[in-house]
RNA sequence: UGGGGCGUCGUCAAGUGGCAAGACACAGGGUUUUGAUCCCUGCAUUCAGAGGUUCGAAUCCUCUCGCCCCAGCCA
């Protein structure tokens, strides 16, 4: 099922051209390469699955190397997040890289541009810089600086260095064209002064290489054969070409430009899961709404459903949104496969079995898995009185409805068929319990008169199931593009994406529940231990809570919508 | 009105001159002690539009239209 046999996309077929070809000796060798300056999204792992399978399917190698060029925004946490996150999503990176190794290399690139008068020191200031850069239909005016000589060059790039100046006060820049059609050209700015201190290098520099001198380099030295970046890089490409070839590199690395990952209902910008974060609309990077690869874990996302995804929505050069659902089935398909199922009720209702014995707990095997005979079954017990789902009684029940109402018989299942023979109220009519009978004939569930019975539900033993709390996430955002009409996104948040229940009840075996641990709930859905929570095998601490990673796909839900 | 890209089913996406894959969604039907899973069936005479080349065009040519990106000492 996984990318095998599949046909390949268009950098697929670049890389086979090449390939035989025997372009870069037939090597494939490829990169992630992450800024640390935030938490990787399912949009990284988009480009991590790309990158990593197109390396092992040639039988190359994927670097995981940090574009650590800016200290100013650039943390050790993040640092960590990324290392972690991306082996948890299943991938060896060996030790990771990182553009700060090659400081020194990039200085010394630097100078050898300056020497062959390809680069020079730029005294404008930021204000002047920008004004002389023209605009997207006028040329830029060359700065009056150009035409300084390589030594004075040498000598200010030094000075640079050496900490003489102030932020802002002079940039080196590359010699190119300041009339560009294309901005990236005119002269653009390889080093500045930054007076931050760097995670890696400390305060070792205060000139730091910009991305378009850093990137192409970095993956020069790595020996990259195909970098493999978003599109609004593409503009760029001339750039990365043009160093490349001025400079004594061991390797042209080719870029090639894909079109980055978008989903309906949600956002996949760093900027903007920044915002939702620091605004406290969720609560942190890994609230497990957010489709940050942490809060996706913490939902209860599996490695193998995210790479699975990223391998079905294919690569390609065409801006595209793709449906929240293709997602979600991914997830479904693989937590159906490994989830063993459990019984819990999330919104009880009491029911008393007036014909059971008082003092009688049966135990009744109920099985892990319905199509694999292999994961077994367990115990779960049966009594008196038990709990049922709300939503599974009506008073007054449509036609196609299957499930409990005054006088109707349904199958607990892997127990006994009960009949409804009594509903009993609040004083303000809320359905508080019910009285049933059971059929002491259809233990297990079955009829031995063969009578059909359309409707099976869950429930738990009321002596012996666990409380919990249960937290129900849905769709972040209320319109499919949260962008729509260049409105605030925020204002197009979904107030009801976060619903938690407290009084759920769940039975006893999920006491043993761990949170890298999937669940199916039988007919509510997928859920986990929230990783947040230790659990309680003792009272005195706070309930457990289990986190709804996805709800079962549910056709009643269809059919209750549109009768 | 500068430059760079992109337009194939509701959503993704194969297709590279020989007669529109697949997935999700959707609609029917079957199995089922989860209204789940699973299994069938249906679902683009048409590829942004218009011309042209060709025996033959989504694929080649021309023009038109639409959408995205670029004016950080961010990546």
């Amino acid at each position: 099922m996984e990318a095998d046999n599949k046909k390949g996309h268009f950098i697929e077929s670049i890389i086979i051209k090449d390939i035989e070809n025997n372009k870069n000796k037939g090597r494939v060798i490829t990169r992630f390469p992450p800024e640390p300056n935030g938490y990787l999204h399912l949009g990284h792992a988009k480009s991590i699955c790309l990158n990593f399978n197109m390396a092992h399917k040639f039988n190359g190698t994927c670097n995981l190397r940090f574009d650590d060029s800016n200290p100013a925004k650039e943390k050790q946490i993040y640092i960590d997040s990324i290392k972690s996150t991306v082996n948890w999503l299943g991938f060896e990176f060996g030790t990771p890289l990182f553009a700060s190794d090659y400081f020194e290399k990039l200085h010394e690139f630097a100078v050898e541009l300056i020497k062959k008068d390809k680069a020079y020191v730029c005294s404008l200031s930021p204000e002047d810089i920008r004004k002389y850069r023209g605009t997207l239909t006028e040329p830029g005016k060359d700065s009056p600086y150009r035409e300084r000589t390589v030594e004075e060059n040498l000598d200010l790039f030094t000075r640079m260095k050496s900490g003489e100046f102030g932020e802002g006060e002079h940039t080196l820049r590359a010699k190119i064209d300041m009339a560009s059609p294309n901005i990236n050209l005119r002269d653009p700015i390889i080093y500045r002064v930054k007076n931050a201190s760097h995670p890696r290098t400390g305060d070792q520099w205060c000139i730091y290489p910009m991305y378009d001198f850093t990137h192409c380099l970095s993956d020069a030295l790595e020996g990259i054969t195909h970098s493999l970046c978003s599109l609004e890089f593409e503009d760029h490409r001339p750039l990365y070409d043009w160093t490349l070839d001025e400079l004594e590199t061991p390797c042209h690395p080719q870029q090639i430009e894909f079109a980055r990952l978008n989903i309906n209902y949600t956002v996949l910008s760093k900027r903007k899961l920044q915002r939702l974060v620091e605004e406290n609309h969720v609560q942190g990077w890994d609230d497990p709404r957010l489709p940050t690869l942490e809060g996706m874990k913490r939902r209860g996302y599996t490695p193998e459903s995210i790479r699975n995804f990223c391998d079905i929505i294919g690569v390609s050069k065409k801006e595209s949104r793709i449906d929240m659902t293709i997602l979600e089935n991914c997830l479904r398909d693989d937590l159906n496969e490994k989830a063993p199922r459990v019984m819990g009720v999330l919104k009880p209702l009491k029911v008393t079995i007036e014909n059971y014995p008082h003092d009688l707990t049966e135990e009744l095997a109920a099985k892990n898995h319905p199509q694999k005979e292999e994961k077994g079954t367990r115990t779960i017990t049966f009594s008196k009185e038990i709990y049922v789902e709300k939503d599974d009684f009506m008073e007054n029940p449509p036609k196609k409805f299957f499930r409990l109402g005054p006088g109707r018989e349904v199958r607990l299942r892997y127990a006994y068929l009960i009949t409804c023979k009594e509903v009993i109220k609040d004083e303000s009519g809320n359905v508080t319990e019910l009285i049933c009978t059971y059929d002491p004939e259809t233990r297990g569930g079955n009829a031995p008169d063969g009578r059909k019975v359309k409707g099976t539900i869950h429930w738990v033993n009321a002596n012996d199931c666990i409380d919990a709390k249960v937290r129900l996430y849905d769709r972040l955002f209320k319109d499919e593009n949260p962008e729509q009409d260049k409105q605030d996104f925020i204002e197009n948040l979904n107030p009801d994406s976060l619903k938690e229940l407290e009084f759920c009840k769940l039975e006893k075996s999920l006491i043993n529940a761990a949170p890298e641990n999937a669940y199916q709930f039988e007919r509510l859905g997928y859920f986990c231990m929230d990783s947040k929570n230790q659990g309680s095998k003792d009272a005195t601490k706070e309930l457990p809570v289990f986190n709804r990673t996805v709800t079962l796909r549910d056709a009643w839900a269809k059919i209750a919508k549109n009768p």
